[in-house]
DNA sequence: TTTT
DNA sequence: TTTT
């Protein structure tokens, strides 16, 4: 049994960070992947694929990705369902990432994002699904730095390189 | 942008084959792909990813395939939408297979499905989305043996390796 | 930065199963991937290529695989060097295996390899690059069966789906 | 049988082109891919991919990959081998790109490169492996513009969306 | 609910 | 609507 899908898109709006009640972050967004081809009337067209991710990678999705970002994803085809409001049976289909990389040199600025807007506090607070966790977990420092393969040009030294 | 996903799982039914208004083949199967990890009550669960397929490899797909084959989709995620019963957008999400692998020996039987049990035919009798075609598509003779690569051991002579 | 790799094919030998000095279990083998398509002689051919798995899976590898065996992997490409006997140097490209997947029923025969053939044993004699591992690893025993989702029935009950 | 590669990594080099005696143009690079994990000495390391492309696909690397380009690459693992100058035979592992991606908005020159650098002439200069197409092969002409999906907007109008 |  |  295999499942594996590599995605490299952008993310139609800002990444959503939620908590689960035990306090396990996660974050949602959306990659609009440009298709190669066009359809019958000769446009481009996109998918717009769901994504999620899962504690450390979560926060810093939340924190350096931003509508627009060019975004690499590994991970699996998940799906699962859930009664609709209407009674129905609604079947989701997300990709769980297992690594998600950033595509773009970081920006300007030089703060992560969740220091300035304030929009992480928001999107919990319009949170329905999870509850905020009631002790902050400890991984909320990030300590990491994702961005540590895509600021620049690699910086390749000739004498570096084994050919 | 980069598109990629790589399955492997067993079909949960046969294979559905339908064809367009044009005469273009198109197969629809869901596999079933078991996670690696159980969840929190120690359960393995599955994934149920739906597939599709396009032309000759529809074909092949419906002959070859049934109920609880292994089989292997190299293809990428496509997304869409249509309107609902409910007048409602409902979300849809697909892998488009480019290729499709048989990861079964052949069984027994001499002759592909279609030529007994006429299923396939009842399957496009079913068929509401697609018209069948008005006339025969010009590849509806399964010329290639998609079982070439499966059936048996490879067959590796020592004198056929390189090392 | 992405590298990601998802191969079937069939081994082409037994797996050689090694150890390091601080006795973590490697092991070796090369899976041969048949060509889709035909060269210019209209000959099927075949890619050869290495792979490595570390740890467990390893240990999985060298009981449960054969010379023949298909078998999935998933991993990344890593690239390497030595210098040669005759002081030139070698480039080395391999896929170290995140996971392997067991494609074939279990055979009929009740235990494992190594216990029966001593083979593994006679690897780890002819291993030149590795010392055999001082004392016991704590993996030693195989608790897993790797073979769980490609033998037999995963017992799904039906009110264990969530449709 | 599968045989599948993603790779998201920088050009160690320009691109080499050449032709084969009959026209058909290739083009080599290497894809430095930095692992996502430090060794011992906590050193960060690259992978060094050989990847090679085909026909139109190659002349448009050519003309738009130079050294430090961020590409992605889709393809498969191809092993080979040949006869070393020492008798010897060198076994070969590359990834034949059935598709690379332009992950780096196109930079300020208006014009691809061969036209102002003449570096292609050159490379072709240097090959041994290949002779020069004795004709002009019908497609040296680059009428697609890969950076359609990665520099500008692709112009997605409200009305062209599904939902 | 759609990105560049 | 779920496979082995």
């Amino acid at each position: 049994m295999i499942n594996r899908v590599v995605l490299v898109g952008r993310l139609t709006k800002d990444p959503e960070l939620r908590y689960t009640p035990s306090g396990v972050a996660m974050a949602r967004f959306i990659l609009a992947v440009n298709r190669t081809f066009t359809n019958q009337q000769g446009e481009k067209e996109a998918d717009f694929i769901n994504c999620l991710v899962w504690r450390k990678q979560a926060e810093n999705a939340a924190n350096y990705l931003r509508k627009g970002s060019l975004a690499g994803v590994e991970g699996r085809i998940q799906t699962g369902s859930y009664e609709g409001q209407d009674g129905k049976r609604v079947y989701t289909t997300d990709v769980v990432a297992d690594s998600v990389q950033y595509l773009e040199p970081r920006n300007g600025q030089a703060s992560p994002n969740n220091s300035t807007t304030g929009q992480t506090l928001e999107h919990q607070r319009r949170s329905s699904e999870y509850q905020q966790p009631q002790t902050q977990p400890n991984y909320t420092r990030v300590d990491e730095d994702p961005f540590v393969n895509s600021s620049g040009p690699v910086e390749v030294l000739d004498d570096d390189l084994p050919f």
